[in-house]
DNA sequence: TAAAATGCCCTACTAAAGTACCAGTTTGAG
DNA sequence: CTCAAACTGGTACTTTAGTAGGGCATTTTA
């Protein structure tokens, strides 16, 4: 980027009018640098790839759609059903997902209802016993 | 040097500029906004479980007295063990042993020791892992 | 037989997990 | 656009789980 020749340029400007140029040079900058960041990163959600989160190595495994939706299991749903099942600690998972503790209860709680089990070790045996977890 | 005089100069250029900083106040406003939208976007990315866990599907299954005993799991442990894998809360398991709650603590709290995991989800996995259990 | 180990149970906690209910925001389909 | 579902976060709980420390009786075993 040519940031660093521009700001050697505005250096010798900067002479008379040193605050105002200073502040307004940093604030557009700073402006330029954050809606830039924020658009950026804003438009990975278009080409986000579908590709399968799950590293499971276990041959043969499928995430089997069938029955999540059958279940009616969302995909964020599905996400933390993984990370409990390889005995992450809700706040783990939440820090993991960068959501919040609550967050992730609810959805496992909902998890819970559409498994119809009472306890995230059942929920677990029932997923693998479905064959949906590896 | 007069830093009276220095403090008065700086007071008529705030107030001169006004607008200029004003402006700059605004940019560095929306770049933080900015900015912040942007990693909040970002953090939906795909959350993905690196660590493969390779899980044997028993297919005959046999305790392995040796890797118990390597352990230092007793026999009692190791019923309370398959039971809680088997999704059973403490009391449950106490109630199907016939034993008190306190003493299904105990056991459990000692085979979290020897299996060297902090949680039941995480003692299951780890359990099957190294094949002691179904 | 004396010393371990095991099994059982307890009090008294602290920490997670789980439930119920609410509410704002996004997003996708119609 | 509009509605519904999905997603996120919250409060305020109740319930399990888990820890720390101890006591006491019954096997094992050195």
């Amino acid at each position: 980027m040519g940031v660093a020749l521009k700001l050697a340029e505005y250096r010798l400007m900067v002479v008379d009018h040193a605050v105002e140029l200073y502040g307004a040079v940093v604030a557009v900058i700073f402006a330029i640098a954050g809606i830039a960041a924020g658009q950026k990163l804003m438009k990975p959600k278009e080409v986000r790839v579908e590709v399968p989160v799950h590293i499971h190595i276990p041959a043969g495994y499928k995430p089997d759609d069938a029955k999540l939706e059958q279940l009616g299991i969302s995909k964020r749903e599905y996400e933390i059903l993984e990370l409990m099942a390889s005995g992450l600690s809700n706040q783990e998972i939440a820090s993991k997902m960068f959501l919040s503790i609550h967050t992730i209860k609810t959805h496992i709680s909902n998890l819970f209802a559409k498994l119809d089990v009472k306890r995230r070790t059942q929920a677990v045996l029932r997923a693998r016993e479905m064959g949906i977890i590896n």
